[in-house]
DNA sequence: GATCCACGGGAATACACGGATG
DNA sequence: CATCCGTGTATTCCCGTGGATC
């Protein structure tokens, strides 16, 4: 580590008692490289890929459960490990064969709530499958997807596709993934990821394996909260009676949970004291809305829209009366025009990182305005947001 | 010059209310 | 009394433009 980076710990911390080690192991939007206690899944899910074991490729797969199950946990640490495997299985049949063609399957995980286009798609799995950058203008989508099918043709192995959040049933949000998925070259399988049940999703169609993950039972959580408080948390800064606490509170969902105890941090650490108490705990809870959207999704939404809500976690509780003085307060903190603020306002609304709540109509004239209420901890997103703007 | 996509801006539509109208 | 209408506000929808990048 450098130098900097030592130094400025250190200045967070002040001297003061060291209640937290590691921010970034503690967020509920990290996953761990070994996630805890989801053994029947990943056998499932290594079931289903067995193919590749072989050189073959698995057929098309969804994999469905609840919020807070430990889907992307389980998915991205699986793919991580697979994809390290066949770098290696690749480089050994480099050196031992004289065409560079790899054998074994490529493994590309997308996330996509980040990416929204088509364009955005076939250049995210293009851009891990080859070393060289992948230009993100100038370019057309057909040719990137032209490169994308020349590259996997070439491949002897192919490539597994793991598409994780994808959307809800009501939107043509299905339709457009099997045209997504249709474009991807023939050698080519994919695994979604998503929570909408396989009867109600069109998806489930196309597969030929469907694995359900089921939520996290109350103990498997308290470990969980107990592996997190190791990995981030001074010692003996959270009994297991109050990671009981929260997993009694979270029901199985495991992001509420982490959520919960990463705000509970956050108040402890802001007290100067280096454990937690049940206060903080109570306080925590509180805080998390019920539902709450993950904050996973807030973190990957454009930035100008993580601006807009980073002022909004600010702003006292007249300015957020209705969506027309919150637009007023962040547009003036922000450099962006009133009507593009307006438009993200009601855009997160729809996507349910806030929520609309009408107000009681007081003033006769016109549409009763409604206020903004947010759907997750704002003091989790405030630390999350700062810390990634350093 | 080509391309993607975030912004900006405005038109169209929905809603609430009170008063006018049949 | 039921319905329509005008006004004012909120919300949704749509698309052109331009910055950034290759």
């Amino acid at each position: 580590m450098d130098i900097d980076a030592r130094i400025k710990r250190r200045r967070r911390r002040g001297g003061g008692p060291r209640l937290v080690e590691d921010y970034e192991a503690l967020a509920p939007v990290t996953h761990l490289d070994e996630p805890s206690d989801r053994g029947p899944v990943l056998e499932r899910l290594l079931d289903h890929l067995d193919p590749v074991f072989d050189g073959r490729l698995p057929p098309n797969a969804y994999v469905h459960g609840p919020r807070g199950s430990g889907k992307t946990a389980v998915v991205t640490a699986l793919f991580g490990h697979l994809e390290r495997l066949s770098t290696q299985t690749q480089s050994v049949i480099y050196t031992s064969t004289r065409a560079g063609s790899p054998s074994a399957p490529g493994f590309v995980y997308v996330d996509a709530r980040e990416t929204h286009s088509e364009f955005a798609f076939y250049h995210r799995v293009l851009d891990a499958l080859v070393d060289e950058r992948v230009p993100e203008h100038g370019v057309g989508t057909e040719e990137i997807r032209g490169r994308l099918h020349d590259r996997v043709d070439r491949s002897r192995g192919g490539v597994v596709v793991g598409v994780d959040h994808v959307g809800a049933p009501e939107d043509t949000e299905a339709e457009r993934l099997v045209d997504l998925f249709a474009g991807l070259p023939s050698n080519a399988s994919w695994l979604a990821i998503g929570r909408t049940p396989p009867g109600e999703t069109a998806l489930s169609e196309y597969t030929a394996t469907t694995v359900h993950v089921e939520p996290y039972r109350r103990q498997v959580l308290v470990d969980v909260l107990m592996a997190r408080a190791s990995a981030g948390l001074a010692r003996q800064a959270l009994t297991h009676e109050l990671a009981r606490r929260i997993a009694d509170w979270a029901d199985g969902n495991a992001h509420d949970a982490l959520a919960a105890l990463f705000v509970a941090t956050d108040r402890a650490n802001r007290d100067g004291r280096d454990r937690l108490t049940p206060a903080d705990v109570d306080a925590a809870i509180a805080e998390v809305p019920v539902p709450s959207v993950s904050l996973g999704r807030v973190l990957a939404l454009p930035a100008n829209k993580q601006l807009v809500l980073r002022e909004l976690v600010d702003l006292d509780a007249d300015e957020r009366a209705s969506v027309t003085a919150t637009t007023d307060a962040v547009s003036a903190a922000v450099d962006l025009s009133a009507g593009t603020v307006k438009r993200y306002l009601y855009e997160l609304a729809e996507s349910g990182v806030v929520e609309r709540v009408q107000a009681e109509q007081q003033h006769g004239k016109g549409r009763p305005p409604s206020r903004v209420e947010l759907r997750f901890p704002p003091t989790a997103f405030r630390r999350l947001y700062d810390l990634r703007q350093e």
